[in-house]
Parts: C-alpha cells; sequence; structure tokens
DNA sequence: GCGACAG
DNA sequence: ATCTTGTCGC
C-alpha cells in the first residue's frame, strides 16, 4: 500500500525545488491496481489580490460522473504564485479538504500538471505522493515540452514530449477548442491518465471532476463572503 | 542573455 | 486565478 509523504509546506523557492528533486525519486508510474468506483475532482478559488484560498473536493461515481460527496476549506495562504512551485501553494488547504471525505476516490483529478512539469513535480504529483493515492492533473496550458499540431476533431491527441520524454498528452476535448494537456501524476501511468480524462468527457470542454470541482469551490467561495 | 512561465 | 452578457463565428 503507498504510503503519504508528509513534509513541510512552508519553505523557501529555493527549498522547495530542492524538495521537488527528492521527492521526484518517489514518483510510481504504473496502471491502477483496480478498477475505478470513484474519481474526485480538486479546484482552489481565490478573489483577485487576496491571500484567502477556498478549496473543493467532488467525489464522483465513475459510471454515471453523479456527484456523491464533496468537502470544502477554507484558510489564508501565504507561499506566492511561482511557476513550477504552484504545489506548495495551493496544496495545504486541498489536503484539509481532503481529509474530510468520508471515503477516499480510486484516483483524483487536479487543475495543473502532473508530470508535466520541468522537474516531474506538478501539483498533480504532488498531491499523489501527499495522500498516497493515484492522481492526474488536467490542465488549460502547458507548461513545459511540445506537442505535434492536432486534428481539429473532437477526441484528436498528440504526445507531449519534454526533453526527449513522453510527459502527458494534448487532448482536445471539443471541436475547435483549445486542448487539455493530460499527464500522469503519481500510481498511474500515461495512458491511463488519458483513459481516465476521456472517460470524464461530458458535454462541456471540461471532464467532470474538474468542471464541477470548479463550479462548487466558486459556489463556496461566494457563501462564506457573504456571511459574517 | 532572452523569452516562457500550470493556477 | 478573478471580474462579466451578449455576441460573433465555426
Amino acid at each position: 500500500m503507498p504510503e503519504a509523504i508528509d513534509h513541510p509546506w512552508k519553505l523557501s523557492p529555493t527549498e522547495a525545488i530542492q524538495l521537488q528533486r527528492e521527492l521526484r525519486e518517489r514518483i510510481i508510474l504504473q496502471p491502477l491496481p483496480g478498477p475505478i468506483r470513484r474519481i474526485a475532482g480538486a479546484d482552489i478559488s481565490f478573489n483577485l489580490y487576496s491571500d484567502v484560498f477556498y478549496a473543493a473536493i467532488v467525489v464522483l461515481d465513475y459510471e454515471s460522473l453523479e456527484v456523491v460527496d464533496t468537502a470544502y476549506y477554507t484558510e489564508t495562504v501565504s507561499f506566492p504564485y511561482i511557476p513550477g512551485l504552484l504545489s506548495f501553494r495551493e496544496i495545504p488547504t486541498l489536503l484539509r479538504a481532503w481529509e474530510q471525505l468520508k471515503e477516499k476516490p480510486n484516483v483524483t483529478m487536479v487543475d495543473g500538471h502532473g508530470i508535466a512539469h520541468p522537474r516531474r513535480m506538478g501539483i498533480a504529483t504532488h498531491f499523489g505522493l501527499a495522500t498516497g493515492s493515484p492522481t492526474l492533473g488536467c490542465a488549460k496550458k502547458i507548461l513545459t515540452g511540445s506537442y505535434p499540431t492536432l486534428g481539429p476533431e473532437s477526441g484528436a491527441t498528440s504526445l507531449i514530449q519534454d526533453r526527449g520524454e513522453a510527459v502527458g498528452y494534448a487532448l482536445r476535448s471539443k471541436p475547435r477548442t483549445n486542448p487539455l494537456f493530460i499527464s500522469p501524476g503519481h500510481l498511474l501511468d500515461l495512458d491511463g491518465a488519458l483513459d481516465i480524462a476521456r472517460h470524464c468527457l461530458g458535454r462541456y470542454k471540461l471532464p467532470e471532476p474538474t468542471r464541477l470541482a470548479h463550479q462548487m469551490v466558486n459556489t463556496f467561495r461566494k457563501e462564506q463572503q457573504g456571511e459574517s
């Protein structure tokens, strides 16, 4: 059974990068151990220029994609946004929501990249290591690497490569829309991540776990703001 | 040195 | 990431 990795989160950017280089050695890319019964979506929301964060994790039944559980948390954060170090800013709040879930999902889709990261330590990978659970990343913009031009049709894919390594897939989820960037986080492999992302597509550009987490965390933020 | 740069 | 309705185009 994979173990959750615990470590300090209040680090300097230099220390954070060093920690990423160490944690990288612990990433496991392999097929899921069994069938997926539940999938979660995780997302963060905040007001522009504010350091008050809101987190939501929504759990869906994998077959019906219906919501079966949700968890929220809000707190003030201090780590700044630095490309490549996103996990140090967003994961602590997500973990507080994660703790509240009655039943942990078989896999979690995180907003951002998994191994499609300069040091292979995107937020989805880091969240997988921190929880000891399978994860994948679903990002709207590429961070590192390159990919061949995709066909215009829905479902078109192309491999993202970074310095000679395959790190994810560009996926056009809807016709003539910009592609999404799918990469395994931890305890999942490249093709498994793509299969899961495709399975979760409905009538919208974003896969349901990510789309619903985004929608629900924004509702939560506005509710919280409206009370004293 | 220059440009790029998840959320 | 967030502020925001309708509107143009494939």
